[in-house]
DNA sequence: TTGACAGACGATAATAATTATCGTCTCCTG
DNA sequence: CAGGAGACGATAATTATTATCGTCTGTCAA
């Protein structure tokens, strides 16, 4: 794996145009092979095992550029504070993913949905929750990665 | 509406068996009232023109206080932190409701999906990520609210 | 090889978001 | 009217994340 892999990753530097360090090395792998969605604590932690001088600063410094390169994704486009829902209807969620902003979609205007029950793996659906992500009306202009608009909601 | 929503407001706190006070329901008339999903700090200054002497801690006291009684959801149950998506195959989110543990499903194991496009609204749809919520199975017994499992994912 | 620069690193300070603590106040109950 | 429970507001404390800064390393030209 460290063949193929290290190839990979460094195609990946150069497509993106990031230096390839060793840290950033460790880095990708210990995200590649850990299952799940570790949170950054986690991940340095697993990193330090290969690099005990690393710093928690790099850590997150480097999984944002990966972020940022499209390297990986975050698991959550949301808002990073408490937000709250008030609307009580079954609806879903339009988020832009140039402006942030989030708006709601009532269940019906987005179409049938499945029912709850069970799923492989033994998990119990209780209800659905869907983030359409795309580009809101104001937004669609805009060439990808624009951050002006501050369509605020 | 001071009239029938007050009463409203009154009946869901006898029913969750929490204390009626001005700041409560001023708060929770400012949360029914404000389109979208504002942040905490946008509240606090909401509430602020009606009651000025009202402090954050009470905001955001209050607000954990409606999320556990139910009376709101939060918008996104994630975890608090960041969390980066390794898995580039496209795949949803199995979210325990009860050990907040993220597991992937992928998309196919999730049935049929509607495609990108416009939705009403002029937004345009690029992408879905469903979030199911439900309890994986080792949460299943448990009734709901214990919080023991430590099933991090 | 040397000199010099760009970018990466690590330590640490700084922010931002959220929660906990604590003394005070208010309202109900007896 | 006294006593107690719970709510408030101020503020300290935590947690998560980002910015700053001095140092180090690898690369390229001379």
């Amino acid at each position: 794996m460290t063949q193929v892999e290290a190839k990979e990753f460094r195609e990946l530097c150069a497509a993106c145009g990031i230096a390839v360090t060793h840290q950033r090395q460790v880095l990708f792998e210990v995200l590649k092979s850990t299952p799940g969605h570790p949170s950054p604590e986690e991940v340095y932690s697993s990193v330090k095992k290969q690099i005990p001088s690393i710093s928690l600063a790099t850590v997150y410094k480097n999984i944002r550029l990966f972020l940022n390169s499209g390297i990986f994704r975050e698991v959550s486009l949301h808002h990073g504070s408490l937000r709250v829902e008030m609307n009580r209807r079954p609806h879903h969620h339009l988020v832009c993913t140039v402006c942030k902003s989030i708006s709601d979609i009532d269940e019906e205007e987005l179409g049938p949905m499945r029912s709850p029950g069970k799923l492989p793996g033994g998990f119990f659906a209780e209800r659905f929750s869907i983030d359409v992500l795309g580009r809101c009306a104001a937004c669609q202009q805009i060439p990808p990665d624009g951050d002006e608009p501050d369509d605020l909601n």
